[in-house]
DNA sequence: CCGTATCCGAAGTGATACTG
DNA sequence: CAGTATCACTTCGGATACGG
């Protein structure tokens, strides 16, 4: 049976594949920053402290959902602290822990990286697909 | 119609945050960084040029399918050149573009910063995570 | 050797309704 | 105010088969 075999090395390579993701520090921490908002409330809290209001108003598109998982993921990695006021109505404070401040030190090289090189992916992409087209019309 | 126009003023504030999205450079490019394989590909080409079979071995764990797409999406945006020799079998090289190149340091900074904080964060998720079982059996 | 095309299950994401 | 729970929808990613 050659094709259970050929299947049986592939789950065994998965199986591999993620036990050493499990043990690269790089791939794990990337992953969670990889999120889509992560790097938008890192960079909001780095301005100063916010409400959990203050968080939604500031990233304008988020739903709810996403901004409770993504701060339950980031005070989980211990990049902010949350504090919570019992007063009516209550009142949740969010900042950045000193993990998290180092972290929106890389976040803000990026922002600054990207913003100066944005034109030349522009550039690039226009050159590209225009030459796909070029392509495409010859077919 | 109050549901009516609930849904339309969601509408119109995601087109907004859509359009705010495109003009944001960071944004577009943090977008296209977060997809899995893009910082590996980048990582495994700074250290030397390298043929499509050679990434596919150096990137365990990567289909066929998700190593083509990264590969021209990084194409596309001007990171790196795909360069094919003529030959049976047919040969195909992959090199960094100087843009590539920059990226890639900044893609190396944030691996060395993993690897220093991880055990931070080991550390906190456990915290976290032995205080939720606390309280769940509480509950 | 280096891909493209297609199908399908899994995971991500959002809208909505409800709670302390 | 600051969430939780649920469901529908979309997108992603892998497996497979085929082409230049």
């Amino acid at each position: 049976m050659a094709t259970r075999t050929a299947l049986q090395r592939r789950r065994e390579a998965k199986i591999a594949y993620d036990a050493y993701l499990a043990e690269c520090p790089s791939r794990r921490l990337l992953d969670s920053l990889s999120s889509k908002w992560v790097t938008l409330v890192v960079s909001a809290l780095s301005e100063g402290d916010l409400r959990y209001s203050g968080l939604s108003q500031r990233l304008v598109g988020v739903s709810q959902k996403m901004l409770t998982q993504t701060l339950r993921t980031l005070e989980r990695d211990g990049m902010i602290t949350r504090r919570v006021t019992a007063a009516v109505p209550v009142r949740v404070d969010y900042s950045l822990t000193p993990l998290g401040r180092s972290l929106a030190v890389l976040v803000s090289q990026f922002k600054v990286w990207a913003e100066a090189h944005m034109d030349q992916v522009d550039r690039a992409q226009r050159t590209y697909d225009r030459r796909s087209r070029r392509l495409d019309s010859q077919a």
